[in-house]
DNA sequence: AACTAGAACTAGAGCGCTCTAGTCACGGGC
DNA sequence: GCCCGTGACTAGAGCGCTCTAGTTCTAGTT
């Protein structure tokens, strides 16, 4: 005994299948009663389409293909808003992970194997020329990621405007001494990098770029560069998040008081940033913006709509307890 | 010009539409040589079977559907463990993502109308009446949460050993004043209680419950309390990561030393404990053999193998740097 | 009364696979 | 020479939908 189809529906409502077909598509063509009386006999026999007949009997699937990493929480939060995003288009989200044991090209297969329309991919590592080659037979959408493969539209944060806002805000507090710390070869490092140079040279201020990376350790390391070799900054704004409280701990530990005699900024606003503890005045990427904007893109690639082939979106700036007014003595 | 069709592999390679499933079923009757002559066809026109069709086909699906919390790390943990098991069986994933903004009861109902053969849920929050229901209709097997519901079947961590594990290293330390800091009503709280009280009963010591909750502000209000009431205590154990985390960070701005004066222990191995600077002693949930208890009792209830219906799996301890052995002085 | 437009509904051919029930050729046993 | 078993392959009927091209019925025109 298998579940109902549109036949059992049918038949307990009088009816052909078609019409059934209609009344569940919502598609005119039905009377308003034999609506209520086909949905009636669907309900009293816990009628549910099958997705995948659904699915082969129209000429397009109506899928929008996402690949997300297991292990990033921010992929989490993205999936949350286009989930929400989707909502009001006709489209259905088909999810696939990518994970250390579950390869890139893995996700994307299983994804066109179900004949998506078209591919969101969520921080993509795969090379220009896999992503080019994707793009010559759906439209591909790299999200969170800086890419230039041709016919790849992007949708990502904008990095450089991100770096500039953290200076802003700290020059706003009278600080006028502000170093940043690198994020080294990781995406994203560059843009922030030359985001806050620049900023910083408008404000007629000389920029100082100490070496750093993505991890907690590279914060703490340049946590040491700062204390021995720059004791006139007040203020500093680190590549991450992750390496920020990797410098905020080792700050914490040494007389310098966080923010009274240093400010700091980190970048992300990962969940750790937020904690009651570390409270960290950082970066946030606008995800539901991101969402937004890679789900419009895609269908205006589907309808061949004419669309900007890069969406950069700003980010902002959540203030916390480690950035201050620059204090009287310094 | 869309994808190309079973059909035109067939053409190309001069066999029927039959053979070429079977080659690409890896299904027995078809000759080597002719085997090799339909893949080749099939490479050199990029085909690849659409899954949709597949899975119509056949009669069964050979789909898992897989409910995950888009919020929760651990999920990505189990999503990739459940992938590696999944490889060596012949069935696929379906995952549906579970957020604010998208109700489990709407991913669970994705999964059916791909007619999943069987239901992983993690970290199920449905009521269970709820959970129940759906398990008159398909296997149900509830991760992560300890749930009793008729007919689910239940793959969970064994919280009262994990808290035995921790106190029993705090023994083997030399530790005799052993606080447990409580988490309220929160899953597992209870368990991990009266895994601490047994624990400590049988090793002839009198268990001192702290009260508290699954946030850092909870663990930072209990330091309070050891650091007030409690000067006798050498070590404590901590419902989870985030309060321990909390409770770790008010310990360090205070005099004593973490963990010369006092160690910690947490539950979760969270990201954030391995954090270099946090570097918290914890136990972590096994989840290799989480997600693979949980994908062989799946296959066991499709297969109507016997299983035994509550999988418990013992965790293990996270020796780190917030333990340490019992110091002379104290 | 004859005609027509449109709404309500149906028949039936796909969609791209799987799978059962064959057909066909070949070789061995008697 | 005949029968049969076996391996290689094919025909064709689904799977549960969608969708085009109808058919039927009602009501409004002239």
């Amino acid at each position: 005994m298998s579940r109902p189809t549109m036949e059992d529906v049918a038949a307990r409502a009088g009816v052909s299948r078609a019409l059934v077909s209609i009344v569940y598509r919502d598609a005119p063509g039905a009377s308003d009663a034999t609506r209520a009386r086909v949905l009636a006999a669907g309900e009293a026999l816990g009628y549910r389409p099958d997705h995948r007949a659904r699915l082969l009997g129209r000429t397009r699937t109506r899928l929008l293909g996402v690949t997300f990493d297991v292990q990033h929480p921010f992929h989490g939060d993205l999936i949350e808003a286009l989930y929400s995003a989707a909502e009001s288009t006709e489209y259905d989200l088909a999810l696939s992970a990518v994970a250390p044991s579950r390869a890139e090209t893995r996700a994307v297969q299983s994804l066109l194997d179900y004949r998506c329309e078209a591919l969101i991919l969520l921080g993509p590592r795969l090379s220009r020329a896999a992503l080019a080659d994707l793009a010559t037979h759906q439209p591909v959408i790299a999200v969170a990621r800086k890419v230039k493969a041709t016919g790849v539209d992007v949708v990502r944060t904008d990095d450089a405007a991100g770096a500039r806002l953290a200076v802003e805000h700290l020059l706003a507090l009278g600080h006028r001494s502000i170093l940043h710390v690198d994020g080294g070869k990781s995406p994203g490092a560059a843009e922030r990098r030359t985001g806050y140079k620049s900023a910083l040279r408008r404000a007629g201020l000389r920029p100082v770029v100490l070496p750093g990376g993505p991890t907690e350790d590279d914060g703490a390391r340049a946590a040491k560069f700062i204390l021995d070799d720059h004791p006139e900054a007040t203020a500093v704004t680190v590549f991450n998040d992750r390496s920020a409280v990797g410098l905020l701990d080792a700050i914490r530990q040494s007389p310098r008081e966080v923010p009274t005699d240093l400010s700091i900024i980190g970048y992300d606003n990962t969940s750790t940033a937020a904690l009651s503890h570390i409270n960290l005045t950082t970066i946030a990427q606008n995800t539901p913006a991101l969402a937004t904007e890679a789900l419009t893109t895609a269908l205006a690639r589907l309808t061949d709509t004419p669309h900007t082939p890069t969406t950069v979106i700003p980010p902002t700036l959540i203030p916390r307890g480690t950035t201050a007014p620059r204090s009287a003595q310094s």
